[in-house]
DNA sequence: TTGCCTTATGCTACATCTGAGCAAAAGGCA
DNA sequence: TGCCTTTTGCTCAGATGTAGCATAAGGCAA
């Protein structure tokens, strides 16, 4: 028995930090992820990852990670064959050359996700959430509870991690330009956020709930950091990326009490105070223990 | 740009607990996992999983979630078209109803995977490993990190959710009957376990992996569990699952102060001593709060 | 019936981790 | 010199995790 015939796609959000701000690498106008067909020269899904980007970039990337898989019909296709698209993760940093294409902060593709300050992004489409939430009799128990949930309101704690989730209730939901023509609302009352190219700012959604998620229990901020950082610099960078203020005496312990990072020897003294000491990568740790990533020292209150 | 033309394979890791065994659904012989192409008239990946389950064996699946997707250029095709492997793994409980194909214990497909008892299938080919580790100078001092590491010998921590790291390490010194020929050993001195077709045991270990990771963040366990239980049925489940033993009133602290299941009323009199109150779980917690898992109470000692 | 076996369940002591905040160090700058 | 900044060191209480003791409640054999 044999199947139908397929096309398979290659999907890259590749992350960097640019400028301080956590971005991902697009082309064109709308926005898109590198992406291309897998070739009979590739020899693996990843590789061909690799060869895309780099052809439509020029940029060659580090850490590459495999994020998920769709062909859901609705997917666009070209000609007749379904398309399969499998997405990666890439990690990078900016470097010097320019290349084609941009960097666009995700902040500004999925603004909500960003809760490092009090202005929040969602206020405005909060009370179309809770309209959405009661539309429907049968189901508004159990929507609030899960706008509630997904969105950290009503007392539940925002879980920087639900990023796919929020994306995909906000489409549900009607508040994005790419919602079924359905659901959709008036124009005013869409959330915030440029959007991209098809579905791509769903598999940008994955990535970053895959991203925040892993820096966790795995040391990949190191991947985005240029080789001498410090303690402050690694700081910022994770606080971009999960999106929220952490504790700096209780983040610098936990960084050091797990030996993450050795000392250069050098200090930087462009930090408008004390002058801050300069850290490397221990990129033995990867070795010595296949886990522990960056823990995030959390704050209770909120 | 139109890419090459494959086919789209799905490949499912389906678990259930059998006989207080962990065990994963297989058919003939050689055991292979059920399998089947895309079709134009399946929506959607996990659909098509669903249906070519259902189809080869009779039995409907409820949890299901997308693992890997497998591309490698040494994986074997049905004729010319390059076959691409999405794979899944599903959760299930046994049932009453035979179904077609049969259920094999995993332990037996990875025996080294299992820790509970003294007797560890791996003390046969430790040495073995050590002695890959030291057959290439220039890479002696990395290997046998990466042994020591993985197989949680020399001082290091058995890490349970390592599974596919081992199992790509036995393959790669040769120590199983998938490696190639040119790194195989005299089959006296191969690793223990039966094998199955093709790669589906690097899939069934990906399965493993997941789902080992997985009970410690998200409450799955109940899915392989009947609908009523003993905290001691949770616990063995867990213990099975995750291949090692557990402290059982740590344990039992744990599942009550996060209010994962609640008494039933009734009890469970042949435990062979005092009677176990039975258990459900409250579905309600998979809305409540998305996060919370089963944690393991660790045993710092070894 | 009694005593011993088993497993279930309750509880405590102790170490470690975590969140929160105080305070000193060390630079720039008015 | 005094005040601003950021960096760095440290304390302290509460939460969480580890380990083990003790009791409850059944079956079973002497």
């Amino acid at each position: 028995m044999t199947g139908q015939a397929v096309t398979a796609e290659l999907l890259a959000v590749v992350v960097a930090m640019v400028d301080g701000r956590p971005s991902v690498l697009t082309l064109g106008e709308p926005p898109r992820l590198p992406a291309g067909p897998l070739l009979p020269s590739h020899r693996s899904l990843q590789a061909a990852t690799r060869t895309w980007v780099e052809e439509q970039t020029g940029r060659r990337l580090g850490y590459l990670e495999q994020l998920y898989t769709f062909a859901d019909l609705d997917r666009e296709g070209v000609g007749e064959l379904r398309p399969i698209s499998v997405s990666y993760l890439g990690l990078t940093t900016p470097g010097e050359e320019p290349g084609i294409g941009g960097w666009q902060d995700w902040y500004a593709l999925l603004p909500w996700e960003d809760t490092r300050t009090d202005t929040c992004a969602l206020d405005a489409v909060a009370p179309h959430l809770r309209h959405w939430a009661s539309s429907e009799r049968a189901l508004e128990a159990e929507r609030r509870q899960r706008v509630a949930i997904t969105f950290g309101l009503d007392g539940h704690a925002w879980q920087p991690d639900l990023v796919l989730q929020r994306y995909e209730l906000l489409y549900e939901s009607g508040l994005v330009p790419e919602s079924p023509a359905e659901w959709r609302r008036p124009t005013a009352e869409l959330a915030p956020g440029d959007r991209m190219l098809g579905d791509h700012r769903r598999v940008l959604a994955t990535g970053l709930a895959r991203l925040r998620a892993k820096i966790g229990y795995r040391p990949v901020v190191f991947e985005l950091l240029s080789p001498t950082f410090t303690l402050r610099q690694l700081q910022d960078c994770v606080e971009a990326l999960a999106g929220r203020a952490v504790h700096t005496q209780n983040f610098r312990r936990l960084i050091e009490q797990q030996a993450l990072v050795e000392e250069t020897g050098e200090v930087d003294a462009d930090t408008g105070g004390r002058p801050a000491r300069r850290y490397r990568f221990r990129r033995q740790v990867l070795q010595e223990r296949s886990v522990a990533g960056t823990k995030l020292p959390t704050t209770r209150s909120r």
